[in-house]
DNA sequence: GCCAACGTTGGC
DNA sequence: GCCAACGTTGGC
């Protein structure tokens, strides 16, 4: 039998933690990611798929990974666009990084240095490699080099 | 179709 | 608070 099923892809996606970050998400169970307004980010939004799974990185405040959500429903509209043309998606909170990654430790790892987090610094929404997700997974069961 | 001016995001 | 990197807008 041939299997259908894709794999899942990667996503990275950002929020300011102080207008919405993980605790809110946990919270709520289940959160709708919204308010996109960038061409390639909504079009990131537009690819992702129920089952997909994304980091949840806390920007301006933090600046790290902090945990790993699920792609609940996909190819939404965006319910806060009038205009009804920019996507959303619903996701849900799977666990949290025992710690949380931080940018600073991203720029020092050479096998990340290519991650469109890096590339395309302002960018809500990217894509991670499957090689660059397990590397941080990884990467986060480990402590911090240099820390006891 | 170019480009200057301006606005926004996000790291420092 | 500043600034770099982008994106958008509007005049020409």
């Amino acid at each position: 039998m041939t299997k259908i099923d894709a794999e899942p892809q990667f996503w990275l996606m950002k929020s300011e933690p102080d207008v919405y970050g993980w605790d809110d998400l946990v919270e709520q169970k289940e959160g709708t990611w919204d308010g996109v307004r960038n061409h390639l980010a909504a079009r990131n939004l537009r690819t992702m798929k129920q089952g997909d799974l994304a980091f949840f990185y806390h920007s301006n405040i933090g600046l790290e990974i902090v945990g790993i959500m699920k792609i609940s429903k996909a190819g939404m509209t965006d319910p806060t666009d009038p205009d009804g043309k920019w996507a959303a998606v619903k996701v849900k909170p799977v666990k949290k990084l025992k710690r949380a990654i931080t940018l600073k430790e991203i720029k020092a790892t050479p096998e990340l240095a290519d991650m469109e987090l890096l590339r395309q610094s302002r960018l809500s929404v990217s894509g991670v490699r499957p090689s660059e997700w397990d590397f941080i997974l990884e990467m986060a069961k480990r402590k911090l080099p240099g820390t006891k």
